[in-house]
RNA sequence: GCGGGAGUCGCCUAGUCUGGUCAAUGGCGUUGGACUCAAAAUCCAAUUCGUUAGUCGAUUCGCAAGUUCAAAUCUUGCCUCCCGCACCA
């Protein structure tokens, strides 16, 4: 059943987003007489709705550009869209093939079978794409300035030149630099297979293996991969397959025996191979062949367990440290007639131990196989465990040996690149490229390792580099601040970056134009175009026109201005405006996106501002934020729990689900999206746009004590919040001003009997909309029409705490009426006592508030306060009393905390006298204890405990 | 494995830096009550256990130890979860 609303949502909002856009409310002007605030989020790549994950970031994004708005900052919102990269030309190239999957992907966002023809080409893509999101952030009701939203990558050749500048600047500064390196290939496709892009083998990375150069004496070479180099010294012998076909070939001018599939994965990686002739394996048994390292003799031996499809298909033995090879031997030696072996020589083959490690003796390998029950070397899931479990061991706690030589000593894990390169070095091992496991292609082809060779790169390795942006870690404001650790540490992380790819959509290199600039790369420093781009529109300047001068004239300030007009065709005064807004509005001071960029875009854009721009043009601030859960599940297409923004916005509102989304989480942690909660805020909402109306502006006009308390609380609110604000704390900012402020507004109008004061409760309700409204924009400019404002809430001023001191006292008196309202209707459904005739308030007598303070003046002195307060007359005299008091005093003092004063306590509970009166329905009387009243409750009272009876 | 972050009473969250005022904030949910022909909304109350004239006691803040007169908070060890570990959005 479909629960009618009273109020239409979706009509106010609409309703103020026209007025917003009409009004040009959030188009942001350069003001010198204002101080700016410029917002900024990672433009989103293009191939789908945003979805609540992007609702998350856009609105925190969004609310501190309110927040600022509404502090007098000239705020600048601008958005922009991401078309960079190869998964819209990989998507399109699918639905040019009708695979199910992408097409039902377009469907489900509601495209016809008609349209859907048109997303074969990419350029579509990134036609339709943006202006759907533009509709939806409009509707979603975010203060985007939308006269500077850009596309990327040649389709926009603005853009473009933005980029060219870029580069040829950074290229200028030697940061951009050419080399090869490994990538995970697809053959068919012909291009790197990122984690995206393939059906299997998800965080599969190239490995590093050396492949040791063995040579038999009549100088073949037996090439052994192997992930751990170290253990060279420990080769018992080599193993190959018998059953195999092997490869003889020529590879950098040596002869080579290798499997048929190593032959192309060696050539994949630019070794010169040339194919001899096919040798079966069995024909290698028992050739003797020489260890480079050790300059030892070992024999070629038949193991049935060596796969052709891993490194190369020749491998060594190390019996004392790899399961494996330990297990293959024995059994060996227990067959040797199989394969025509000489015992001797078997029995000749001993583990050689090279790695000491804590909790094993000499042979790791033999003492885990024989502890773990292995049987011979087919019993595989045990072996692999084994093997697992000795590999890490001696990696990470594993100490080399005597036998290693110059290693000896060292810790294996310390070690292991120094060893490498040395080797390299004598030529005793070349290195290769390995993947660990299968990884296939979305095109169904199985992937392999490329070197893609003079590939330029971003020099993020540069230690200099490093250095500079380092500073700029140190200099950021986070939000949060727990995220610098991260920043630092990815700082050092980043090796040089592959800046360019071969396919896909995006922006040729200046200079090497086969090159594509890659999606990472040319999204660095766009945040600067921002301050321009409306410009280059409005006074239709070529694409031409934008030469580097321009840039360099505008960003940097360099150049003289008459020279680079002449040269541009742009104006002097253009050229000035250009700069005199970058200079205006740079650097942005808040950009939010998601923690699992830190280690890519937000890293990336530090790198590429300090090396380009001077230190006060760096990035001033970042926000992190945490993902998104659908209650408390993790939001994924195939859980069927994905919500785009538009279906968020549209079933429950623009202002109900930005409000929730921000409530659900804050920090890095990730956001809870609580469905109950969404489907509660629209009634709230609906009963304050009702109520408010009728409060505003009405009520009595004298002062009365219960005033005081909720105009303090109004402050401590708003002082509060705002300071969660600044902090970007925007889930604890709701709670204190939706939730904890309408609990102060219920509180005050049951404790004054429903009679407001003017004055106070139209300032409560003119602070919380306002506060409100950087929440709940659309709610907020409705409430505040109704409430006959003039001008939007959403340019108002944000409240500021009024300066008067906080009275502590007034605090306390309120908590002790609370308190003994409370505790009325307890003792009241306790005794079951309906209709009393009389409540007697009873406060403590004088001297207990002497005891009280005097043992708050010995606290520390806790074991002597019990002779200290009986040493007091005035205490004393109350005999039994004094003393048990004393005790309970000697025992909690340290806990406790400065109260109310006699007096003040009791003028507290006279002025809420007729209010209790009302509440309970019956007489309440007030009476200072003395000597002379001798009932049980009044003996109990405390200080800030007034006893209470009822009759 | 490495680096970063986190684990609080059904769920989500506050509190941790700076130990005591903490059986621990607020929301949501749940239960009972009021209102209603009824439902939603709204309002009131309860929501670790036991006990009770408002009290008191027990056991709690991932687990286990430790420091302290005193630990959700400090220290150490362990367990679990999340993010990242790259050539790409």
């Amino acid at each position: 059943m479909v629960v009618e609303e009273r109020v239409n949502f979706k009509a106010i909002e609409l309703k103020w987003q026209k007025k917003w856009a009409d009004s040009k409310l959030f188009e942001a002007e350069p003001d010198k007489s204002k101080k700016k605030f410029f917002v900024t989020l990672p433009y989103p790549y293009v191939s789908g709705f945003p979805h609540l994950g992007h609702s998350y970031t856009y609105s925190k994004g969004d609310v501190f550009a309110r927040y600022k708005r509404m502090q007098g900052y000239n705020v600048l919102f601008p958005f922009s869209f991401h078309c960079t990269g190869t998964p819209i030309v990989a998507a399109a190239q699918r639905v040019k093939e009708g695979e199910p999957t992408q097409i039902s992907i377009l469907k489900q966002i509601g495209i016809s079978d008609e349209e859907i023809k048109k997303f074969a080409d990419p350029v579509y893509w990134t036609e339709f794409f943006p202006v759907k999101t533009k509709e939806h952030l409009i509707r979603a009701g975010f203060s985007v300035d939308w006269r500077r939203s850009f596309i990327t990558t040649d389709l926009n050749p603005h853009y473009s030149r933005l980029i060219d500048w870029q580069y040829l600047k950074l290229k200028e500064k030697g940061y951009v630099v050419k080399g090869s390196h490994p990538v995970v290939w697809c053959p068919k496709c012909k291009n790197p297979a990122g984690d995206h892009a393939r059906k299997e083998g998800e965080g599969i990375t190239p490995e590093p293996m050396a492949v040791v150069l063995f040579k038999s004496d009549d100088g073949k070479i037996f090439p052994c991969a192997t992930l751990r180099p170290e253990t060279t010294f420990g080769v018992t012998n080599l193993w190959i397959n018998p059953d195999l076909e092997y490869v003889e070939a020529k590879v950098n001018g040596e002869t080579w025996i290798l499997s048929e599939e190593a032959v192309s994965k060696f050539e994949m990686q630019k070794f010169k191979v040339e194919k001899l002739g096919v040798v079966k394996g069995s024909k290698f048994i028992a050739v003797s062949v020489r260890n480079p390292v050790t300059g030892t003799k070992v024999p070629v031996l038949p193991g049935t367990f060596v796969k052709s499809n891993f490194g190369t298909g020749v491998v060594m033995s190390v019996p004392a440290h790899a399961p494996y090879d330990y297990i293959a031997l024995r059994d060996l030696k227990r067959t040797p007639q199989k394969y025509n072996l000489s015992s001797v020589m078997l029995k000749s083959l001993n583990p050689i131990s090279l790695i000491s490690i804590e909790g094993f003796g000499e042979n790791p390998a033999v003492e885990i196989v024989e502890k773990s029950g292995i049987k011979d070397q087919h019993d595989k899931e045990k072996l692999e465990n084994a093997t697992h479990e000795i590999y890490r061991k001696e990696f990470h706690k594993g100490i080399l040996k005597e036998n290693t030589g110059k290693y000896k000593g060292l810790k294996v894990s310390k070690c292991k690149d120094i060893l490498l390169k040395d080797f390299v070095k004598n030529k005793w091992v070349v290195v290769f490229y390995e993947l660990n496991d299968k990884v296939v292609c979305r095109c169904l082809t199985d992937c392999v390792v490329n070197i893609v060779e003079n590939q330029w790169f971003l020099n993020y390795g540069n230690a200099k580099w490093k250095k500079v942006v380092h500073k700029a870690v140190d200099k950021i404001k986070l939000y949060p601040d727990s995220t610098r650790k991260q920043f630092h540490y990815v700082v050092d992380w980043l090796k040089d970056w592959a800046c360019t790819r071969e396919f896909g959509l995006g922006t040729p290199l200046p200079w090497d134009r086969k090159w594509m600039i890659e999606a990472l790369s040319d999204s660095t420093i766009y945040m600067s175009f921002y301050t321009i781009y409306h410009i280059i529109k409005d006074r239709k300047i070529s694409s031409e026109q934008l030469i580097p001068a321009v840039f360099d004239y505008v960003f940097l300030g360099t150049g003289n201005v008459s020279v680079v007009s002449k040269k541009s065709g742009i104006a002097v005064d253009t050229l000035d405006k250009m700069k005199d807004e970058f200079n205006y509005w740079y650097p942005f001071d808040f950009r939010n996106t998601g923690k699992d960029l830190i280690q890519n875009h937000m890293t990336f854009c530090l790198f590429n501002h300090v090396a380009i721009f001077p230190e006060k043009h760096w990035p001033a601030g970042f926000g992190l934020n945490g993902h998104v859960k659908m209650d408390g599940d993790k939001m994924s297409k195939s859980k069927g729990n994905f919500v785009t923004l538009i279906d968020a916005v549209e079933k429950m509102g623009a202002d109900a689900s930005r409000l929730t989304v921000l409530a659900g989480g804050e920090g890095v942690d990730d956001s809870n999206f609580d469905s109950d909660l969404v489907r509660s805020v629209p009634y709230k909402l609906e009963n304050m746009l009702e109520v408010y109306p009728k409060f505003y502006g009405k009520g009595r006009d004298n002062i009365i004590s219960i005033d005081k308390w909720f105009v303090q609380k109004i402050d401590e609110r708003v002082r509060l919040s705002t300071s969660m604000m600044e902090d970007a704390c925007f889930g604890s900012a709701i709670q204190t001003v939706m939730f904890d402020m309408a609990k102060d507004l219920k509180w005050y109008l049951y404790r004054s009997g429903d009679s407001a004061n003017k004055d106070i409760v139209s300032r409560f309700i003119e602070v919380q909309v306002k506060m409100l409204s950087v929440f709940v924009p659309h709610f907020a400019e409705e409430v505040w029409e109704k409430l006959g404002m003039s001008g939007f809430v959403s340019v108002a001023k944000w409240p500021s705490a009024g300066r008067g001191k906080i009275d502590k006292n007034i605090d306390l008196m309120e908590d002790l009426i609370r308190q003994s309202v409370e505790d009325v209707r307890n003792i009241k459904s306790l005794v079951g006592i309906d209709k009393p005739k009389i409540i007697s308030v009873f406060i403590s007598p004088e001297w207990k508030y002497k005891a009280l303070a005097k043992a708050m003046k010995y606290k520390d002195r806790s074991h002597e306060i019990v002779k200290i307060l009986m040493a007091d007359k005035d205490i004393s005299v109350n005999g039994k009393q004094a003393l048990n008091y004393a005790i309970a005093l000697s025992k909690k003092v340290s806990q406790m905390n400065v109260g109310l004063s006699s007096i003040s306590e009791y003028k507290a509970m006279i002025d809420a006298k007729e209010f209790l009166e009302k509440e309970f329905g019956c007489a309440v009387e007030v009476v200072k204890v003395d000597k002379d009243i001798k009932s049980q409750r009044a003996l109990k009272a405390e200080p800030s405990k007034p006893g209470i009876e009822i009759e």
